[in-house]
This record gives structure tokens, sequence and C-alpha cells, in this order.
RNA sequence: CGGGGUGUAGCUCAGCCUGGUAGAGCACUACGUUCGGGACGUAGGAGUCGCAGGUUCAAAUCCUGUCACCCCGACCA
């Protein structure tokens, strides 16, 4: 492509409302534009990237002997009915009525559409197992759409469904898009983890999800460093200190501390190290009583994990402070189990802890030396917290760091959640009738683009990986209006490159060279070559990778060969 | 949904408090100079100041309503 053929102008400002880096970039560079909240439309630039990145993923799936198929956006009501989940489904969920006041959808998912064809086309175990899937647009109306394409409200995303007799052929099934998905983003070139995931909502008997290690990527992954083990911190066990509690050697004592707000302070008001302070939380349990968690001062609590506790509410809920302060007689702040007669839960950590400090259950009052089976009963035990990194790893191998991720992908063992709901049975040898297992697998499409620039940008732009670059090469003429060698040499470059089959866009804008540098850099090209006079007299290229920091000397002779002989080749 | 903020040229913003001819930089058009890291000059095109009411001789500016967008939202328990 020539540039001056591409009309798109790219920025040269920050946009005003772009929040991170990725966003950023995709407006700079030109590859997106903002229709409405959520709702962006794919320039040429960004579209070839999006098609390179479907066409990876189509590949990997064909390869996995994944059926390709094409559902409608629209969907019947009923359909959602029929599963569930048109009452289970939030606003989230976009329905509208036809013009024969039918209910409506625009699909946010594919669950019910796919489980409806299964239901009707497959009649034999002999059938399976079968994997669907589609490249396709869904839509789900975000609360707060953010960060460009990273969160939109209309996406672009790759949902296959597989459908088996029995639990060893999902099994296998899902294993089969592990592999898939393991070599698609390989194949992407981005640096990615898979963590075991809570199945959440969605429900089912396992769940992995893929994440695009990124700093500034809104999800927390632990990793063992001493096995393979990684778990999305929502899920990660963090175990019980290995040594005992230690004997109480300090009475309780009660501490007034106005003014102090977080723990920090009061660990600092106190002259006591964090590490010896507990916080309390309070939650509702199924019929609203107030419930009293401990975790240690510098731990986070896993509302997750605190969900997923007999007899408190699920999804987690936190107690109002008004509630807190009928209950507690103190404001949220003060509170302890010294004193509480409901339920406490500490975590495992506290649990082990001795002459703690913590709440007086009095606004403004702590106690400190306070011990468990002597201040107050002991309470119950459970995993309440986020892993932090150097707890050791859950399954007993090395100890555990903290990344961050952006979750791409997702696979589910359904089970018959859907088949169950709706009936998709088949025939079993002995001609009874079962139920079909499924399983799910997504890949936000469209979500890879943007985290693939969130993993991989500097300062002057984005830096893409090859396999997914909009272009391979970029020429850069440097005074292309004046020089016809320049533009002679480039041409010819531009034309041999072409026909060699390389993807190559020439910069024959009539701009000053610090324009193109910068543009080509922002565009993220991997490869550079510029033709000046200056090299053309001794016969000479410069060429130079994104990720390079210094040219390098390309002989014009025989230059075709030589980068394409660098293409694919990692900078 | 609650709280905060912003809507002025394609983009980034000033002007609003204190009402009186709608501005700057970038981008765009033309011409000239310039040409290896986001040039410069001259001339130009481009905005119903989000929208609707109201106050006023006069509204981008004050008032009311409305829409859109952005940010934050239970780890201080």
């Amino acid at each position: 492509m020539r540039l001056t053929d591409y009309p798109i102008q790219n920025l040269k400002e920050e946009p005003a409302d772009a929040e991170v880096v990725s966003h950023r970039l995709m407006l700079r560079a030109g590859l997106i534009r903002r229709l409405a909240g959520g709702l962006y439309t794919w320039l040429p630039m960004g579209l070839r990237v999006l098609r390179k990145v479907e066409r990876i993923i189509r590949e990997e799936m064909d390869r996995a002997g994944a059926l390709e198929v094409s559902m409608p956006v629209a969907q019947p009501g009923e359909l959602w009915v029929e599963s569930g989940r048109w009452d289970q489904f939030g606003p989230e969920l976009l329905r509208f009525k036809d013009r024969h006041d039918r209910d409506m959808v625009l699909g946010p998912t594919h669950e019910e559409v796919v489980t409806d064809l299964a239901r009707r086309e497959l009649k034999s175990y002999r059938q399976l197992p079968v994997n669907f899937y589609q490249v396709q647009t869904k839509f789900r109306d975000e609360i707060r759409p953010r960060f460009g394409v990273m969160r939109a409200r209309e996406f672009l995303m790759k949902d296959a469904y597989s459908f088996h007799a029995d639990e060893a052929s999902l099994d296998e099934g899902y294993r089969k898009m592990y592999v898939a998905y393991d070599r698609i983003f390989t194949r992407l070139g981005l640096r990615f983890r898979a963590v075991q995931a809570d199945p959440g909502a969605i429900g089912g008997t396992g769940s992995q999800e893929f994440h695009v290690l990124a700093d500034s990527g809104e999800d927390a992954i632990a990793y063992s460093d001493g096995s393979d083990y990684a778990a999305n911190v929502e899920m990660a066990e963090a175990l019980a200190p290995a040594a005992p509690r230690p004997a109480p050697s300090q009475a309780a004592t009660r501490v007034h501390t106005p003014r102090v707000k977080t723990i920090a302070e009061l660990a600092a008001f106190l002259s006591v190290p964090v590490e010896r302070t507990v916080k309390a939380f309070v939650v509702e349990s199924h019929d609203g009583a107030p419930v009293l968690l401990l975790v240690r001062g510098d731990h986070e609590v896993n509302l997750v994990k605190v969900g997923k506790l007999a007899g408190l509410a699920s999804p987690a809920r936190m107690a109002t402070p008004a509630a807190i302060r009928a209950a507690f007689g103190a404001d949220p702040g003060s509170l302890g189990p010294v004193g509480f007669s409901g339920r406490v839960i500490a975590d495992r950590t506290v649990a082990a802890m001795a002459d703690f400090v913590t709440g007086a259950n009095e606004t403004d009052w702590h106690l400190t030396g306070v011990n468990f089976g002597r201040d107050c009963p002991e309470p119950e035990v459970a995993d309440l917290r986020n892993v932090v990194a150097g707890d050791p790893s859950p399954d007993g191998h090395g100890t555990l760091g903290i990344a961050r991720g952006i979750e791409v992908g997702h696979i589910f063992k359904l089970g018959s959640k859907y088949s169950e709901a709706m009936g998709a049975t088949v025939l079993d040898e002995q001609g009874k009738s079962i139920v079909m297992r499924m399983g799910c697998y997504g890949i936000g499409v469209t979500r890879v683009v943007a985290a693939a620039v969130e993993q991989n940008n500097d300062e002057r732009g984005i830096v893409w990986p090859e396999p997914i670059a909009p272009f391979q090469v970029v020429l850069v003429p440097l005074n292309w209006a004046k020089s016809a060698r320049v533009r002679e040499a480039a041409e010819a470059l531009y034309r041999d490159l072409a026909t060699a089959g390389v993807e190559v866009l020439l910069d024959d804008r009539d701009a000053r060279p610090g324009v193109k540098f910068a543009d080509a850099e922002l565009f993220g090209i991997p490869h550079r070559v510029v033709i000046a006079e200056r090299g053309l007299d001794a016969g000479k290229l410069e060429y130079r990778h994104r990720r390079a920091a210094d040219n390098e000397e390309l002989p014009l002779e025989g230059a075709v060969d030589a980068l394409r002989a660098r293409l694919g080749v990692p900078g």
C-alpha cells in the first residue's frame, strides 16, 4: 500500500479521553475511530491486524478439528427464557422487540443458539464429538465501556462449543482446545499465560483463562516459580502458615486511636508492624445476619472466596454501615472479634497469629495483645484472602509471584447446564436418550489486538509482533519529491517486495524525514528500510528493526532476498 | 444507579467568574522557501459555542431543563 492512497490521518496529539496506552496508540495510529460509547469503527490499517489475528485463530481451530459456522447476532428471546438466562442475565443483555412485538436479544454469547442447533441436528452418539465455532460480533451492554476496544460493547469474538456423549470425551475436547489456544497465542507472538480460573456464574467443572501479560492488565495472576502452577488471584489458594500459633505473651489492652484511619496509620501510631494487625470486614449471611471476617492488616479480602463459604450470601455482600453500627455499636474501622457474639471467620494466616492488634468495637479504640481462645472464642478458619508474592505455591512446589494480565481467552467445561435445560439429547449405543456434555471456548479477537498493543509499545508508538503487524516492511524514501533516483529505487524495491509476497507499505508522501520516521514508528511496522541519495551513492540501503536501536547497512543489490531472510526473525 | 467533571473548528484547548464583533496551536487548501528525526513564511477555508427553553437592548458567557461523553464508586471496617 502507498501512504498517499491512504486518507486516514494519524494524530500527533494525545486524544483527551483515552486512558490506557493501547487505546491512545490505536487512535493516534489511525487503527480505530469511536462512533459512540463502546462502539468502534475499524479503519483499514487496524482491520489488517484484526484479520491476521482472525486468520491464525481460524487455522488453529480448523487444525483442532472444529467446524466453522456463523450464527445470527439477533436471537429470539424465547431461547433465553428456555435456558433460564432471560431472567439471570442483567441489563448487559440488550433486549428489544421486533415488529410483531416478539422479544429479541442481541447475542452477548451463543450457548442458546448453538444448543438449539445441536438438539435439532445431533441425534446419535455416533455424530459426537463435534465442535462448532464462529468468529462473530457480540454485543454486551456494559455499564461502563472503557479502554477503547479492550472493553467495548460491540466486539469480535471467536466462540466455540463442543458436544460430547460423556465426560471423558468432554475432557478430551477441552484438552484439544487448550492445545489449540496455546498454539494460537504462541503464533500471535504474545507473551501469555494459561491460568486456572473461577468458572463463576457460567458454572461447570473446569475452566482456564489465557492472559496476555502486561503491567497495565486488569487481572492479577499468581504463578509459581517452582512448577507450572498459575491461577487467577481470585482462585489461587492461600495456604495456612507452616508455623503454629505462638503462645500469648501480652495482655489485651485498650488503646485510644483517634483520627487513625488506615491500617498503615494504625501500625505507625502504635509502632507495630502491619503484620501484627488484624482488620475486620462485615458481610451478610444468607439470612442477612452480620458475619465478621478477619484478615491480616496487609492482606486483602477475596470476595470470590468469601462468596463460596457455606452460609454466606453468594455472591458476597458487604454489610451496610448502618447494619454494622447496629451489630457492633461502633463504626467500621474499629471492629474486632472481642465481644462480638455472632459468627466470626478468620483467615488462615490470622488464625496462626498471637498478640495481635484489632478494633475494640468502640469507635476510635483498638485492642493490642489480643489472643484467640483467651480474649474471644476460637474462630472458624477459612481461606479468605488474596495470595501475595512470596506465598508458597498451593501445589507445594515453589513460591508465588504476581503478574498482571489481560484476559483474552477462556475455556470452560460446561457440563450439561444448557443441554439439560434445553433438552439437547442423543441416543447412546443402547438406544437410550442421554444429555450431551458441552464445553465452550472463547477468544476476544478485538481485545487480542488491544492487548498486543498494551504489551508491545514504547514511547514512540506501537511495536507489533511480526505475525500480526499490518505490514511487514515500511519503505521510507527520503527526498521523495525531488530525487528521481530515490523514487526509482523505492518503486523498484516496492514492486519487487510485493512480487515476492511481502506486505510492504511505501511512504511516498512528500514529507520531511522526521515526519516519516515518526509515523513509521507510531504504526509499529517491524522492518524499516530507508532509501536515500546518501546511501544510493554507495549502493546501500538502511535497515532497522522496530525493536533495534541502530541502523544496519543493506546492499541495494539483493536487498529483497536479504529482507525476506529477516522477516519473521524476532527482534 | 450515586458522586464529580467536561461539551467552543477534524484534534488539543483558551474565552465563561465580570454578558457587548468567536480565538490560539495542530490538521486542511494555495504559493514560496526548506528537506536525515514531527520546518518556516504569506494568504485562505472551516465553528447554528451539545440541544431546548428562559432572563436581557444584547447570551459561548447568567438561569432552568435535557442529551452526550469522561472519571470515581464499599481494603478506612
